[in-house]
DNA sequence: GTGAAATGTTTTGGGAATCAAACACTACGC
DNA sequence: GCGTAGTGTTTGATTCCCAAAACATTTCAC
């Protein structure tokens, strides 16, 4: 009936109750107060709820099962939960229970698409040993090298995403247009257009609009931004 | 002083607010619910929780500044965000309007080591051009093939991962063992220890430990479910 | 300057998730 | 059978997040 979105809680409360209720014990309230980290009060509390929502059976006392629903909906996170952390440790070489708590997060703020493109990945690398062993080693070697918070001139910045202009090494008559224009550090950037053969590029900063070479643009230093324009 | 990790909400706010007060408007209240997508109440309530926690500086009617400690962390929330979204875009080839709402949710949940390898991938594909160009080929081909949700063999089941048996396609002796054992459609399985050679393993369900052949392992189709044994 | 339009805030109320503590039920040993 | 230990539920309160509507302030056109 109603096509809502499970919130993240709810899906966590069914996926533990489809795992649960594959063990001899089945499904109890304490088992899945354990396995959430919460007490048994909030879990009673929690199931109330569900059965409300029709998305499961369950009398107090009783047993707990999913509707075929529920159990559809339970399989699917389920499922995403074992992609990602197929994802993380095969791929990424994430240990395993990092790996556990980054996809439980993440879970439940995937898509369809990213799940495909990270198996997709991973049948890649397994197809190309060769390149597979490489990736191993060099991850193995870079240790702590780098942090995130992507900076690179303005002319390696991706079109439509936007920037922080951090400093400006133009010189001459550019310059000063430049400056007229607000390309100053601290001035939010983006770039709108390029042209066919890479160059020129068009910028967007302040609500204006600006053409320059991509020697240009890359003596102006950036640093990424999230949101797009 | 606190090093109480912020909520995902407050990550949020944060980083809106740096995102916007580096345009010519500065932050203002209503740019900020129309970014979060709620009403500009929430916000200023917000505003009055973020400034008792000391985040920021702000007056009602006022404008809004971050701490340096607030802008430092909206700086790594900012960077996270980043990171991931031109994983998503550059490696996994996630069109940009999806690739920013699953960062945005993503990156609350994820983990230095996790942006880490994440970016080093990038690199490694960036070194090897021709496996990047082959990589982006198989990812434009292959499209929507595989949903998540992983069945495979026993056999090739990583150790230490769950999962739930759905047919035994196997005959004779070995048949009435494993049925005696509880290995039977339905029964949570794992794979507990592989020899050193591959062959055989040894497999945990219903509390028993059993070793078999990895021939007749793959005989057992099983589908993966979350969680470590 | 002044008043209407735009913008921002407060008040009020509600839903979701949680816990602690008091209370109810079940199951098992004897 | 019966009582107690273990398990599950209810109650009452808190915190967070959100919205609608009433109210306040600022801004800008004239």
């Amino acid at each position: 009936m109603k096509v809502e979105r499970l919130s993240s809680k709810t899906e966590d409360y069914l996926e533990t109750i489809l795992q649960l209720s594959e063990t001899p014990r089945g499904a109890r309230t304490g088992d899945i107060a354990d396995a959430l980290k919460v007490q048994p009060s909030t879990v009673s509390a929690a199931l109330k709820s569900l059965k409300d929502q029709g998305l499961l059976h369950y009398e107090p006392y009783g047993a707990v099962t999913l509707t075929p629903e529920a159990r559809r909906l339970a399989e699917d996170v389920a499922g995403r939960h074992v992609a990602l952390r197929r994802f993380l440790t095969e791929i990424l070489g994430i240990p395993p229970e990092e790996a556990e708590v980054v996809a439980c997060g993440m879970e439940h703020e995937t898509t369809p698409l990213v799940l495909e493109r990270m198996a997709l990945l991973g049948d890649f690398l397994k197809d190309h040993s060769q390149l597979r062993t490489a990736w191993e080693a060099k991850r193995a070697t870079a240790r702590g090298l780098r942090a995130p918070g992507v900076e690179s001139g303005l002319d390696e910045l991706p079109k439509g995403i936007r920037a922080v202009v951090l400093s400006v090494d133009v010189q001459g008559p550019l310059r000063k247009r430049l400056v007229e224009m607000g390309v100053t550090p601290g001035a939010l950037i983006a770039v709108e257009r390029v042209a066919p053969l890479g160059d020129p590029i068009a910028v967007e900063v302040r609500g204006y609009r600006l053409s320059m070479r991509k020697a240009e643009a890359a003596r102006i230093r950036v640093k990424w931004r999230p949101g797009l324009i």
